[in-house]
RNA sequence: CGGGCUGUAGCGCAGUUCGGUUAGCGCGCUUGACUGGGGGUCAAGAGGUCGCGGGUUCGAAUCCCGCCAGCCCGACCA
């Protein structure tokens, strides 16, 4: 392609609404330009980018025995009613209605709309197993949109869909997906794990997260650097036994007045101790009634952990509606002892401590000393904080690290959730009916190239990787302006010419510019390897070679074919 | 949805406090000359519903009201 007729338009200047790496730089670079919130335009090289991704990803599945489809982004309301999901998903769908006032939304995934094609479809276990899946745009009208394409709400996603006949034949679909995803992401030269996600309700361990190593993600996950677990800390569990209760002598619980400091911090400072004496009390709904959930004051709840330990009552966090509904509650100075808890779960971290400052169940007072099982009774105990760095795994007790990822893909086990409501049964030898067992996997396409992005870039721009560079070689005319212009420019344009009859996809820099706009823009771009036909190098019979990545240059004969990849 | 900030040329911004003639600057764009190996120099240009609507006023980018959009923070750690 010939610069001076590529559809782009590199900026000097950064756009001001662009805080991540990723972002700021495929917009300058003229990769993707902004058309609303979490809306993008894909601009000729972006487009090329998110392309070879996308084939990446399409030859894995394929490889993998899943098939293409290509399912609907208009999608009837009616099918999520179905489904149960409309309420569930409610406010991030976009919804329309057509002339009939007929509700749709677009497509924030592809659930319903396969399980009932495949519903009427297929009717037996010698259909099974099927994977299906499909490249498409989806739609979340996301809270809040951010950081370009890693958070956008329009956004290209691989969605993969497993039917099977029981949970052991479920097993193996799950693990050739689970298997392509690495090579996907090994393919595209992410730094990633995959880390073990919250399964909810379904329960099982069949659910992975794929996260590229990403200090912008949005993600905490932790991970042992002895052995191999890995998990989000949703789903994280600390190591370690049981802990012995510290058996010293305190004082009676004293009430202190801590006025207008509802927070761990401020009592702590206001009392001067550390945040790790104090308790802290977060309230949820346990089936309509008050429970709490206490954990020293230097760790945080997990909100899943607390779910699981009450299981199978739900459990839900209070939100300020549930404390505007219950004015009685003294937010901020619940102890432990509340009287109108019917619940009361702890860490097992609460038992190692003594003479805790709690809340004192009235505002603006706590109070101090004390001690469980004398001033305060747990009805479960369980491991409720959320993973910290430096706990034990729970693998092999070596301390975990903690990292931030972005999350490129997610594989997981559905069960018979859709197939159920969706009447996607199968008859089995016997004449019986099952509902079929359910596999799902996305692989965000879009902010996989966002991913990409923030890990391959240096201050001068981007620097793709090869398997997903828009080009494989940017060629770079310097003619000059002496007499050996002209004859510079032709020996460009036979290069030009010789590299593409070699198959190479080629970025050709004929732009009457100055040298200097022609490689920053080259840098910018971020194409792997530069090549310059100059007035300097054709007098002396040879191309200057850059390779992006590394800086590195050398010389090749310009005497055909030019190999840019040559040792 | 709550809090804060911001909307002025394609992009990045100044001007708004304290209303006043023709709304500026840099980049980019056009034309010309020079230059020609890391965003070069000079000159001349084009390009604006000052987010939208209403109001105050002799006069509004500037003040007031309403709306819209964008960004940031928060929306579970009490």
């Amino acid at each position: 392609m010939r610069m001076t007729s590529l559809f782009l338009r590199t900026l000097r200047d950064d756009p001001a609404d662009a805080e991540v790496e990723s972002h700021r730089l495929l917009v300058r670079a003229g990769y993707i330009r902004r058309i609303s919130a979490g809306i993008y335009s894909w601009l000729p090289l972006g487009y090329r980018v998110l392309r070879k991704v996308e084939q990446i990803v399409r030859e894995e599945m394929d490889d993998a025995g899943a098939q293409e489809t290509l399912l609907p982004i208009v999608q009837p309301l009616e099918l999520w009613e179905r489904s149960g999901r409309a309420q569930a998903y409610g406010p991030l769908m976009f919804k329309l209605l057509d002339r009939r006032e007929t509700a749709y939304c677009l497509s924030p995934t592809a659930e319903e709309v396969v399980t009932s094609l495949v519903a009427q479809e297929y009717t037996s276990y010698r259909d099974l197993p099927l994977n299906l899946y499909q490249i498409n745009w989806k739609y979340r009208d996301e809270l809040r949109p951010r950081f370009g394409l890693l958070r956008a709400r329009e956004f290209l996603m691989k969605d993969a869909y497993s039917f099977d006949v029981d949970v052991d034949a479920f097993r193996t679909n799950y693990q050739l997906m689970y298997d392509a995803y690495h090579r996907v992401f090994d393919r595209c030269g992410l730094t990633f794990r995959a880390v073990e996600a919250d399964s909810g309700e379904m329960g099982g361990s069949e659910s992975r997260e794929f996260m590229a190593v990403a200090a912008v993600g949005e993600d905490d996950f932790v991970w042992c650097p002895s052995c191999e677990y890995a998990a989000n800390v949703e789903a994280a569990r600390r190591g370690g036994g049981e802990t012995a209760p510290v058996g010293a002598h305190v004082p009676a619980l004293e009430e202190v007045n801590t006025p207008d400091l509802p927070g761990i911090a401020g009592v702590a400072a206001h009392l001067g101790v550390e945040p790790r004496t104090l308790l802290k009390s977060i309230a949820f709904d346990v089936e309509g009634k008050l429970g709490l959930a206490i954990v020293p004051g230097d760790r945080d709840v997990n909100e899943l952990a607390v779910a699981a330990a009450l299981r199978p009552k739900p459990v839900r966090l209070y939100g300020d509606d549930d404390f505007a509904a219950h004015p009685e509650l003294p937010k901020g100075y619940i102890g432990p002892n509340y009287e109108g808890a019917s619940v009361v779960v702890a860490d097992p971290g609460v038992r190692a401590g003594s003479a805790w400052v709690i809340g004192a169940n009235r505002t603006d007072h706590h109070a101090r000393n004390a001690v469980v099982g004398r001033d305060f009774d747990v009805d479960v105990w369980a491991d409720i904080v959320t993973v910290a760095p430096g706990d034990p795994c729970p693998r092999c007790g070596n301390p975990l690290a903690v990292d931030r990822g972005i999350e490129v893909g997610h594989v997981f086990q559905l069960g018979t959730k859709y197939s159920e409501a969706l009447d996607a049964h199968y008859t089995d030898e016997r004449g019986e009916q099952h509902p079929m067992v359910m596999g799902c996997y996305g692989i965000g396409v879009s902010r996989v190239v966002a991913a990409v992005a923030e890990e391959y870039h240096d201050e001068h721009g981007l620097s793709w990787p090869a398997a997903l560079a828009p080009y494989d070689v940017h060629l770079i005319a310097v003619p000059g302006r002496g007499e050996q212009a002209a004859n510079v420019v032709a020996e460009a344009d036979r290069v030009y010419a010789s590299l593409r009859a070699q198959g190479n996809d080629v970025l050709y820099d004929d732009r009457d510019v100055s040298p200097g706009v022609k490689f920053a823009d080259a840098d910018l771009v971020g194409v792997p390897i530069q090549l310059v036909v100059g007035a300097k190098g054709v007098g002396r019979g040879v191309i200057e070679r850059k390779v992006r990545s590394t800086g590195e240059r050398d010389e090749l004969p310009l005497a055909e074919p030019v190999d840019p990849r040559s040792k």
